[in-house]
RNA sequence: GGUCGAUUAGCUCAGUUGGUUAGAGUGUCACGUUGACAUCGUGGAGGUCAUUGGUUCGAUUCCAAUAUCGACCA
């Protein structure tokens, strides 16, 4: 008999098998398989990031579907890997390289990415490690980063192809401008946020008048780039200033009013100042109405050589105080008010983004849009919950040209080459001296669309792509839809003219017990690490995932985790109690020789019944239910009832007896460990090789098949039955204050074919609730001073001589009279109802009419039987 | 401002062709340890299913409006 520590302890169990899993390469697929393919590609984290507890979410949801597939028998294969997140690993590099009093523009970009390269070596792999403390079951031998040499090669092939097809082309236009880290962005990249600010209301002078306009405006320094006055040619008070001009103040330069039914007539004073090289719409003006373009910002954010002396080399914030001081100081100040308006920020440094002139490259993104809303319109790609695909088509349906260039070094350099006039795209310059390459370097996104392709050899014909693309699950945060979800349709549909994966599963967003995002600066956010050290992965897995229903956000809390230990512990010492037990040779489910009495059949048929209800829910991408499915027959039919009705088996005198309980006690067991593994695979194969006389690891066993003959409702319902008896029993016992160690007997009186069921589980009574002996009859009479309880029908006295106390028997049958009385006025109020019986359905009224005659009998014996107490 | 989602026990959440006086865990109260587990067992208390209308024989469920909260977009 082997003993197990009472406590599970997981540190050293997840260490060890960790390990053997890797060592066996049990994570790895074969390119050249006749199974079927089953694949999903991680989202890249950051290279040099940590784990939180959001990628905890998202990485145990692949984990449980990758570890289903594979016991499934699929060729299976979970690609893992890291994106080079341009901008904020430059800005991180930046920083350091400042802290050592180097300037990066001093030492260039050669030595620039030598540092960042190293940067990468210290810190990248920090999260790849975290990653297998979780459990994931990824194929390391594949992992991808995506400036590798071969990564690297397929962006810059992609960016070829999209450019000889003239689909990639360079503009000037108004672009989001972050001053921090001196680059473009694109148009998702920047957070709008509720900003409290003003509307500063300024005074220009008309030319040749003693009048003014009044314009308003949140963001002053831009005065010093203005060019004109805008007002609606609708709007009656300033008709005939239109033609006129203005002198702007500070700047002493005369600019014109001019129309133009852009201008909102009810916003501030119907006179709009105009900055075209400082916003989108004064751009659109600017250029409509020939004005000229001013730019007044260096890249930095601080102001140009274009504006009057004393303003240059200020920060735009320094200007804006000024300009309001000077402007005051000319009397020109009319009034300030306080104005909430929407910022952009930039997402990756949240410093506030400039609307920018600038010369960018762009992707057209037209016809990628029309195509990648058509996929996901006739569901060939499916999101989960459904009602992603709204925000997808509404962005797909409005989208603009990508801005794919970035002014940084970290990253994938744009392959154009130029020299005086010429241009040139391709990977290598072309042949020739003087051409000197584009500067920019691609945004990250405009990488990670590639993901699913590029991680398995795009554009190459590998046998990778080949068996693994299409890939088949996708699961992501839908904070990046955008950025990547719709991009990576966009690209797989246009090179590989296929969809990238069929379903994409959004998890939501983990969050503290207060509601809030979790965050570094709110100090909100515990270290998953620290979690896994305390609790166990196993626990951490499935607190988190009994609590995450599809797509909704999770509030974190500790306890939820510890809801996940202690479901560990009870599988432990459950198959603690089982192992305990094994002293002897068990048979096999299939064995001819083993005898299954009726509780072995009902635990098997609930089993299949899970099983069913396990596969439908994974189906639909409901993993909180399916957990909760496997949890909830583990603890409440196997280990309350199952385990405690075996028992009377396991001490019997007849030897099989035991051997027959035993062994299905196993059968059960194995079956729960395979279909808890892909929730909590250190423990499963941990319990597994210690009681499977198969050799082979858990993580590759297979799925549980479903036999639905054993799938018996009679069985059910005489096991139902025997519950409440047990039940009702314990409850008369505590609700009298009986020791439930007492010994009683019961007498049953209702019909035979009842009250014979339950005398036939007289050992199991006499186990579970110490019932001595039992007699019944249908017209048995009822010993003076017994308990009652109605069970089905039957019912069942407890003689207490002595015992009992009159007014706490007579207390629990008013309540529970009151109990049936209610559900009756519940059921007659139906049934009273002439249009309920002839418009409801047949079966629900005779439903309704069965009930009533179920209440009507357990009530009739509860008042007679309470009457004889009085 | 537009679009979408949420509102169920003290707390965290389940609950689909509309039909059970609505379920779980946690917390709470009482009782209980010589044969798995106190990270446990047994029994109890606790809910006008946000509000108001509508559809229906019947609404937690479908529809509309309102309130509150949240997300995305402008």
């Amino acid at each position: 008999m082997k003993e197990l520590l009472k406590t599970y302890n997981p540190s050293i169990v997840e260490k060890k098998w960790y390990e053997k899993w890797e060592t066996n390469k049990v994570f790895s697929p074969s390119d050249n398989s006749n199974l079927e393919s089953y694949a999903i590609m991680i989202p890249p984290p950051n290279v040099t990031g940590k784990l939180h507890l959001g990628h905890v979410l998202n990485n145990t949801i692949q984990d449980v579907l990758i570890r289903k597939a594979r016991m499934q028998g699929k060729n299976t294969l979970w690609l893992p890997g890291t994106d080079h997140a341009s901008i904020a690993t430059e800005a991180k590099v930046t920083k350091k390289l400042k802290d050592e009093g180097i300037d990066k523009n001093e030492i260039g970009r050669d030595e620039f990415l030598k540092h960042a390269w190293q940067w990468k070596d210290k810190y990248g792999g920090t999260i790849i490690n975290q990653l297998k403390r979780l459990g994931c079951s990824c194929d390391w031998d594949r992992e991808k980063f995506t400036m590798d040499d071969d990564y690297s090669n397929s962006v810059l092939e992609c960016f070829v192809k999209l450019y000889n097809d003239g689909l990639i082309y360079k503009g000037e236009r108004i672009i989001n401008w972050d001053p921090k880290s001196m680059t473009a962005l694109s148009d998702e990249e920047v957070i709008y946020r509720e900003t409290k600010g003003n509307l500063w209301h300024f005074k220009y002078p008309i030319k040749d008048s003693k009048e003014f306009v009044i314009v308003a405006t949140t963001r002053p320094e831009t005065m010093l780039g203005d060019t004109g006055i805008a007002v609606n040619p609708n709007d009656k008070r300033y008709i005939n200033l239109i033609g006129k001009s203005v002198i702007l103040p500070i700047v002493n330069k005369e600019i014109p009013i001019f129309g133009d039914e852009y201008v909102d007539i009810k916003f501030g004073t119907g006179c709009v100042k105009v900055t075209p090289a400082h916003d989108p719409n004064d751009f659109n003006m600017g250029t409509k109405n020939n004005l000229e373009i001013i730019n007044i910002f260096n890249p930095d954010g601080s102001i140009n050589d274009n504006a009057p002396k004393s303003y240059i080399g200020l920060d735009r914030f320094e200007a804006r105080k000024k300009i309001v001081k000077e402007i005051d100081s000319l009397g020109l100040l009319d009034k300030i008010n306080e104005y909430t308006h929407n910022v952009g920020y930039s997402e990756r440094t949240d410093a506030i983004v400039e609307p920018y002139l600038s010369n960018q490259w762009y992707l057209k993104m037209d016809t990628f849009a029309t195509k990648a809303l058509s996929v996901v319109e006739k569901e060939k790609i499916k999101f989960y919950p459904s009602r992603w695909t709204k925000i997808y088509n509404h962005w797909l349906n409005n989208i603009k040209d990508w801005c794919i260039s970035r002014q940084l070094w970290w990253g994938h350099r744009i392959p154009v080459w130029y020299r005086g006039s010429e241009i040139y795209c391709g990977i290598e310059p072309p042949s020739g001296k003087n051409w000197i390459q584009d500067e920019d370097v691609l945004d990250t996104w405009f990488s990670s669309w590639l993901w699913p392709m590029a991680t398995l050899g795009w554009p190459k014909k590998t046998k990778a792509l080949k068996t693994f693309y299409p890939t088949q699950d996708l699961v992501t945060g839908a904070d990046i839809i955008f950025f990547w979800v719709a991009r990576m349709i966009m690209a797989g549909l246009h090179f590989e003219k296929q969809i990238p994966f069929s379903n994409v599963y959004f998890n939501g967003i983990v969050r503290d017990n207060k509601g809030r995002k979790m965050s570094k600066s709110l100090g909100n956010s515990p270290d998953p690490l620290d979690l896994i050290d305390e609790f166990g992965a196993d626990a951490l897995r499935v607190g988190m995932l009994l609590i995450a229903p599809q797509g909704s956000d999770i509030i974190f809390s500790k306890d939820r985790i510890e809801i996940g230990r202690n479901f560990i512990n009870k599988l432990w010492n459950s198959a603690r109690f089982v192992i305990m037990n094994i002293d002897d040779e068990y048979m096999s489910i299939n064995d001819p020789n083993l005898k299954l009495n009726k509780t072995d059949k009902w635990i098997i048929s609930k089993l299949n019944k899970t099983i069913l209800n396990v596969n439908d829910s994974y189906d639909q991408y409901k993993l909180n239910e399916s957990i909760k499915l496997v949890y909830d027959f583990v603890w409440s039919d196997f280990c309350d009832w199952y385990i405690e009705f075996s028992k009377v088996r396991f001490y019997s005198q007849i030897k099989t007896d035991k051997k027959n309980a035993i062994s299905v006690c196993v059968f059960v067991l194995e079956t729960i460990l395979k279909l808890l593994h892909p929730y909590i695979p250190f423990i499963t194969e941990e319990i597994w090789t210690m009681i499977s006389k198969n050799d082979k690891f858990l993580t590759v066993s297979s799925w549980p098949s479903i036999d639905k003959t054993k799938i018996l409702p009679d069985i059910e319902n005489e096991i139902k039955i025997i519950k409440e008896v047990i039940s009702s029993i314990r409850n008369v016992k505590t609700n009298l204050g009986i020791s439930p160690s007492k010994n009683i007997i019961i007498i049953l009186r209702g019909p035979e074919n009842i009250t014979k069921i339950i005398e036939n589980y007289a050992d199991y009574l006499l186990k579970m609730v110490k019932v001595e002996s039992i007699s019944s009859g249908p017209k048995i009479k009822k010993p003076s001073q017994s308990a009652v309880a109605v069970v089905n029908n039957i019912e069942l006295f407890i003689p207490l001589a002595g015992l009992i106390d009159l007014d706490k028997e007579k207390r629990r049958l008013e309540n529970q009279i009151q109990d049936i009385v209610g559900r009756l006025n519940s059921v007659n109020s139906k049934l009273n109802n002439k249009n309920f019986i002839s418009r409801a359905p047949e079966n629900v009224v005779k439903n309704e009419q069965t009930k009533h005659n179920k209440y009507m009998s357990s009530l009739e014996k509860l008042k007679i039987n309470l009457k004889s107490l009085e």
